[in-house]
DNA sequence: GTTCTGACA
DNA sequence: TGTCAGAA
C-alpha cells in the first residue's frame, strides 16, 4: 500500500468534524455504521474516529440516498464490489492449479502448431 | 464540551 | 430520523 492511501485510511477525525464535512447528522452517521456501510475505528475512549476514506464513503452513501437508493441497495452495491475485489485478489494470489497448467501447456502446444492438419498441407500456426 | 448507547411523546 | 436521558 502506498503512503498516499495509507494517509487516506488514517482515522483521525472525530464525528463532529465528519458531520461538518458531510452535512450528515451524528444520528445518520451512526445509523449507517450500524448498517455496516462504514466501519470507523474507535479510540481509547470508544469514540469513533474516521479516515478520509470514510468521509468519501459517507458522501457516496449520501449521493446514493439522494438518488433514491435505499440502505439495502447500497449494501448490495458494496457487497458486490467487495466480492469483485475478492475475486481479483484470489485470481492473483492463487497458485496455478493443475487445470491452469494443462490449459497453458495446451495453448502453447497449439501455438506451436499442435498436431496440425497434415492433410491440407498448411499448418495452423499463428504468429506471436 | 463532545460523544456514546438506548429508547420513544 | 429527531431528540432526550444518563454516563463516560
Amino acid at each position: 500500500m502506498k503512503g498516499k492511501e495509507l494517509r487516506r485510511s488514517l482515522a483521525v477525525l472525530p464525528i463532529g468534524t465528519v458531520m461538518k464535512l458531510t452535512s450528515l447528522t451524528a444520528r445518520q452517521i451512526r445509523y449507517y455504521e450500524s448498517q455496516g456501510l462504514v466501519m470507523p475505528q474507535r479510540n481509547d475512549g470508544n469514540r469513533r474516529m474516521y479516515s478520509l476514506n470514510d468521509i468519501d464513503r459517507l458522501l457516496e452513501i449520501k449521493d446514493y440516498l439522494d438518488d433514491g437508493v435505499n440502505i439495502a441497495g447500497i449494501k448490495a452495491i458494496y457487497a458486490q464490489q467487495a466480492q469483485a475485489q475478492a475475486d481479483r485478489k484470489a485470481a492473483q494470489d492463487r497458485p496455478l492449479t493443475d487445470a491452469d497448467v494443462r490449459r497453458i501447456l495446451q495453448d502453447e502446444f497449439i501455438r506451436q502448431g499442435g498436431l496440425g492438419h497434415p492433410q491440407d498441407g498448411l499448418d495452423q500456426r499463428r504468429p506471436l
